[in-house]
DNA sequence: ATCATAATTTAGTCTCACCTAAAATCATTT
DNA sequence: AAATGATTTTAGGTGAGACTAAATTATGAT
């Protein structure tokens, strides 16, 4: 009943948790390019997952799947794991926020009960790891923000960055070198009608930047002016 | 060629090297003991550990084994491992030397060789793990020492606890509990010529304990007068 | 030296999580 | 409504690492 799940399910249950935040549902082939395997594969995992006891996704043939609310609750647990980590690397092992995302990928697999509460008291009991992305706390539950991609930040608006992608460590390299991090104050000086490049303005530093489309969706924004 | 050896292998190479530690072979039985499984599933290790290029261990049916040079260097890097989480988490994270084997035999082999060095500076490059096991250095070199066992210890002598037994948390909290710990001096006041049993004094607080010839063969010693 | 018992090895299975190739289904355009 | 192309599923297979049962080899007591 309350068996220990597998790394690997562990990470089905992550990446479908990740795929489906935004309402709908996770497509096997979604998963298959994330998790870097076949579609069969995933096939194969998906239809088991989906007849445990109790079930942690729905799977309907050709429709993708969801989580359950069982499914919901160990994506969570490794997702707290994950960014526990993350944190406790750069704040106490000098890591940059380029280099956590793989180390945690492998550690939160490893990390006992006790380990990530001693983890969690030595930061503080934190709400947010070094990417901006929320943690759930001991419970589970999920600090309340309401942000949005700055994408959707409207030109003249001020607002406080609030999350940023966190995968790439390439990304995160040239967003750390741009003073692009979470808590900073920018500006959007102005959205090209055309294609949707976006002039911002990092208030702490002064520096301007120009974004694109794509990353834009990825950063995350609380409003404030 | 420079493949990652598998959890399980590194577990295997690890207990063997903590068996030859003094001189001889281990046995099949042995080590399906010390891992939890069945002569028959270590049989088969065995002897494809044998064969692999190059070879982790020599091996002869119904002689036993011995780690072969790139056997020790493995088995070597995983100790570093172990016993570097160990301290650290007795240091950093508030562990108890009880608490720690277990949770190190998990974070070991998810621990990446950037995590391994940034650890070993946070700690300053020791020497030792709480329970007195010496840490080999990047270069895989083992700390000399020369100590002996409590059970060789002469009677009237003084000597300083070098190192304890590390696995088993009852053990452990025994021996904290009476002050039995790495860096301590005892005396022998007395061995039993019957049964061997010792009586000792711990200097640093006076206390008297009485300890029998199993643990005093687990119990190293540094000769001070 | 023989015999009983213990230790080890062989042989044959099992499960897990992946794979490829082929078949089936779905979605889109005509 | 049919055809094309993309996605998904089925079927069958692999390697790792465990298992049990049976066979073999070693050991130790008489």
């Amino acid at each position: 009943m309350k068996k220990e799940l597998s790394h690997n399910i562990q990470d089905y249950l992550k990446h479908i948790y990740g795929l489906t935040l935004s309402g709908g549902k996770a497509s096997t082939s979604q998963l298959a390019d994330t998790l870097g395997i076949s579609a069969a594969s995933v096939t194969n995992m998906l239809q088991k997952l989906s007849k445990t006891d109790p079930p942690y996704l729905t799977y309907e043939k050709h429709h993708g799947v969801a989580l359950t609310d069982a499914g919901k609750q160990a994506a969570l647990k490794i997702l707290r794991r994950h960014r526990l980590i993350e944190l406790y690397l750069v704040e106490a092992l000098n890591y940059t926020w380029d280099e956590v995302h793989k180390e945690a990928e492998m550690l939160e697999h490893a990390m006992s009960p006790l380990l990530e509460e001693r983890i969690d008291a030595a930061l503080g009991f934190p709400q947010f790891d070094p990417h901006g992305d929320p943690i759930p706390d001991a419970k589970l539950h999920l600090p309340q923000v309401e942000q949005i991609t700055l994408n959707r930040l409207a030109v003249g608006k001020i607002g406080r960055i609030a999350r940023v992608p966190h995968e790439d460590a390439e990304i995160l390299r040239y967003l750390g070198k741009s003073g692009l991090r979470p808590g900073r104050q920018l500006k959007l000086i102005a959205r090209t009608p055309y294609d949707q490049t976006m002039r911002i303005q990092i208030l702490d530093t002064g520096q301007e930047l120009i974004i694109g489309p794509e990353l834009g969706e990825q950063i995350s924004i609380l409003i404030e002016a």
